[in-house]
DNA sequence: TAATAGTTGACTATTTTGCTGGGTTAAGTA
DNA sequence: TACTTAACCCAGCAAAATAGTCAACTATTA
């Protein structure tokens, strides 16, 4: 799981098709304004979320785009996995001249760890994600935030767990 | 956050390094051959490590790298930042011609992710990884005894049950 | 039909990446 | 002292990724 400025900008434009989508179809015109990407950048971003079915596209007078499914089944990881490069096997990986040897021993570790942030970002939806900003933006916000905060320490312990059991 | 090749890398140097540096420093050469990484570039990411404090350099016949500090204490969020450029500000981040409003709603969400993913980052040492790893090999060594080997086999299939669970 | 907006592809500029090769400097060793 | 080792430091360079431009085309709607 490659996490660069390419994945942000698609996360980013995303959101904002969750946030403005919901009653009528957002040109990309729009999301270029709003965001400040060049029109013809998302363009491309946009054909691949097309063709990894996370957006419809809809032309003509009053078209645009759409999510393809619910805010709440878009995960993070998915968004970046469709514009990303499929990124290329490791060197040694799985090859028969690496017996698991010292030198590929740090490249497994990493892997490990690739993997896990991959399962962290695909537990993340769009829909989550504009839920706590509502929810942040309720006057109660100490106990929201307290409750948070609880609720993050207890899955990041519970990543570590994760973590024991593959390494 | 960002999650390049180029933190992999380092990463990758840092481990070798963390496993190999207890006893002697260890060459860049040793490392490069381990990790079929180039010299040269190696080279350039231990002069940025070392810039942020993470490796020490002794210099002449016998020297090397070592760590700074302990492996425990070095996490993993640290390392990538110590190489990676300081990723530059936001584009309306904190001026005052952007008020709060949806344009910037969705750069504070991606903001708060990218926190998350450092936070998550951060708790990870070097350390960590390599006790991990040492318990797995125990836990191989006891393979060969054939009593525990039934008891593996259970905790295998129900690490790749958890496994499906994530993915 | 005219306007809208997606779709596609080819093309360019810039930056990052990963690497090569040339040094210089500090620290051991003969 | 001379030699070796390895860190340290640069200038540059090719390939790749990133970011953006331009132009032509198609489907839809008013």
């Amino acid at each position: 799981m490659r996490l660069t400025t390419k994945g942000r900008y698609a996360v980013t434009a995303m959101l904002d098709l969750a946030f403005h989508s919901e009653i009528k179809p957002v040109t990309l015109t729009d999301i270029a304004a709003r965001q400040t990407i060049s029109l013809s950048y998302l363009e491309q971003l946009f054909a691949r979320l097309r063709r990894a079915n996370m957006v419809k596209g809809i032309r003509g007078p009053g078209g645009g785009y759409t999510l393809a499914g619910k805010a709440i089944d878009i995960n993070i990881a998915d968004i970046i996995a469709a514009v990303d490069e499929p990124l290329h096997a490791t060197k040694c990986g799985g090859e028969a001249n690496c017996q698991k040897e010292q030198a590929c021993l740090t490249h497994d570790l990493w892997m490990g760890l690739s993997e896990q942030i991959r399962d962290y970002l695909q537990g993340i939806t769009l829909g989550q994600l504009i839920e706590n900003h509502h929810v942040k933006e309720v006057a109660k916000r100490q106990d929201q935030d307290a409750a948070h905060q609880v609720i993050e320490i207890h899955r990041h312990t519970e990543l570590i767990a994760n973590l024991n059991e593959l390494l």
